[in-house]
DNA sequence: TCTACTACCTGTAGTGGCTACAGGAGCAAC
DNA sequence: GTTGCTCCTGTAGCCACTACAGGTAGTAGA
């Protein structure tokens, strides 16, 4: 069992925004002791993580939830939690291929200056580059 | 030459969030015509984009305002926007990295379902290997 | 030219997702 | 038992939008 400082420190997430996330429901209430403290198990830091991982890789909270039901325990058809995972794979598929996008522009805008031109000059082409390269998204 | 709605339609951006983004100075004033309405041009439209884009990838304002000086004409030394771009390149990296795990999970728990047991079980097994996953990182 | 309608304007208030702080209580070590 | 840390609840504030109110520009039809 882990207090909540602990699950901060293992999981990332701010004690303040733990209590924010148990008041919400968007994690379930932890176990308390007798002095009224909060105390945590492995999984729930580990969920805790998880939720930190999709917020900081821009999922609102509400998908988080979705695909945080899909590890719940309750009796659903299998298929559904199959459909709810498929629902999620093209938004992670495209926030992927965005991602490469972007690292390919500033790999090139890291690698190609050879100290002469200005950055202004360089980054301009490159962004504008990464510009049209989005328009065609 | 376009109005502010055909901005917002061409960039996905919301027309109060384009407004917004203006008084907060994250993107320049547009030209004005005559009546007083703003004029976007096809480049201030593909900013609009960029910043939305970033802004979807989950990064924060103040990196996207960074990433967006190193397209601005301004005169710098060259090996600064190349140390700004380098700076990017982690954060970029590790998105990559954790949403490939994330699409890893999703796809086995949505290609993995015999239609026998139920999804809670499978789920649990699949998001259980995601934590673990998430928890070496 | 008048009228109706739509898209735009400024300014302000509200929302989601945190984050910080105030004032007090639990608990371990000395 | 008191010092010092971590925790508690509750509330207020911040960032990044988003919605709304009340008014103006521009356009199209009678």
């Amino acid at each position: 069992m882990f207090a909540i400082g602990q699950a901060s420190a293992q999981s990332g997430v701010n004690i303040e925004t733990i209590r924010y996330y148990e008041r919400e429901g968007i994690v379930t209430k932890p176990n308390r002791s007798t002095g009224g403290r909060r105390e945590y198990t492995a999984d729930e830091i580990a969920r805790l993580r998880f939720v930190k991982l999709c917020r900081d890789l821009g999922f609102s909270v509400p998908m988080i939830q979705a695909m945080l039901s899909l590890a719940s325990k309750e009796e659903r058809p299998c298929c559904e939690a199959k459909y709810m995972a498929r629902d999620q794979l093209p938004a992670v598929a495209d926030k992927i291929e965005q991602l490469t996008r972007l690292q390919e522009a500033l790999q090139k805008l890291a690698s190609c200056c050879d100290g002469q031109s200005t950055a202004g000059e360089m980054a301009e082409q490159m962004m504008q580059k990464a510009y049209l390269d989005i328009r065609e998204l």
